[in-house]
DNA sequence: ACAAAAGTGTTTTTTTTACACCCATGT
DNA sequence: ACATGGGTGTAAAAAAAACACTTTTGT
């Protein structure tokens, strides 16, 4: 195999890991401790090596950085602004990985980068692009859980209404009233009771809930 | 600057270049003159460059072969299986390119490679992994014209509530009620009436319709 | 005058909205 | 017993669906 050095491109894959943690959207960010941008945030990322896959360079990728595995990934965009990084000309291709809260919770061993879940409304100052890319995400990230597509990720087991709808108000960017909320979801058969309910905390003990394996459905003409 | 070769990659960017014409959504075909695949249709695509944008990259490949300039042109999706290509390992980045009917008609000139529109519910046989690229590439343009994020890049100036309605026949794939289909895009205010007519066919001359400026309406809790 | 295609209105059904009190648990 | 948060129903308004005849043009 013989390639034209005009055509040699470098890939970095780097990865938007969201969940979704008391109804809160959250995104796992690394704070990068050496110049130039030290103290500065970044998402996780690596060079795309010719033999591997994006999908397994995504994969070692988060377990190098976070310990996870087995993360529902999907494409999110691709950055080639000649100029995005100051010294190189490195391609990037951006991906979006679901965790659920129970994986994050059970995984939860100490790594050496330091890491944080932050709020998508108040993401921090970021290495290069990574802002961009993270803006990006977010607004694929909403447009599909408008479309029906990717809460039953985040919630592989069960959850709660009230929980639920705190989610919808982000990703809506509006308050919804509790009764017409669950009527909704309940009638439209979006999700289902499990007879369970959440203990344990203050007030009363809210129903479990899980999703139906409805396919995704849009908005209708 | 120093690659290890580790990290060298090549990628094709290749577009799905769609217009609508008669209420039809189409796809713009090549068909390969060579071994292996003679015969075989196939996207118009080209190696990246280490010196240009995906986008410049995709406007040159698109004028190479079309003719054709000025597309609005965005993001579609990634394949880097190992395999997808028998010999190289080349990774493919295809976008999506959206034409209006007038442009083509104008720009209609001979190129020495045979092109075709095919309407996106007979794709014919194409090479390599085209066919699934193609299949994604709809599902991404249906999803988005669902959310009413694209008609209005398809018709800039004027078209038909008659035509209009096909379109979205296509995308929802079911029959729509004249009457109501009509309502629900005047009420809505998602088209507005011209005032002119589109003389000259059989039957009475249809209205002229062109998009308000509404931002994009996606499926309300 | 006939064929072709587009335009139009009303009624019924379904969906959405608005709104306030009671219930189950922990402290 | 009180604080906390969760659950529930009904009526009014809006939107969607069902449905058939008339109008304008070309031939």
């Amino acid at each position: 195999m013989e390639i034209d050095t005009h055509y040699i491109n470098q890939i970095e894959i780097i990865i938007n890991i969201f969940t979704i943690a008391n109804g809160k959207i959250k995104i796992l960010l690394f704070r990068r401790d050496e110049d130039p941008f030290k103290g500065y945030w970044m998402l996780p990322s690596n060079l795309l090596m010719t033999s591997e896959t994006i999908e397994e360079c995504a994969n070692d990728t988060i377990y190098e950085f976070s310990g996870l595995k087995d993360m529902h990934l999907f494409q999110c965009d691709v950055m080639s602004k000649i100029d995005r990084l100051p010294n190189d000309r490195i391609l990037a291709n951006s991906l979006i990985g679901i965790l659920d809260e129970e994986t994050i919770t059970l995984k939860r061993e100490k790594r050496k980068i330091t890491s944080e879940w932050f709020d998508i409304d108040t993401i921090p100052k970021t290495v290069y692009d990574h802002n961009d890319i993270i803006e990006n995400a977010i607004k694929m990230l909403k447009n599909k859980i408008k479309n029906n597509e990717l809460l039953n990720i985040f919630y592989p087991s069960d959850f709660t209404l009230p929980e639920l709808q705190l989610v919808y108000e982000q990703v809506f960017n509006k308050k919804l009233d509790r009764r017409n909320f669950r009527k909704k979801m309940i009638n439209l058969k979006i999700v289902e009771d499990t007879g369970d309910k959440n203990i344990g905390k203050n007030g009363r003990p809210p129903k479990l809930y899980r999703f139906t394996n409805k396919e995704q459905n849009f908005l209708d003409i």
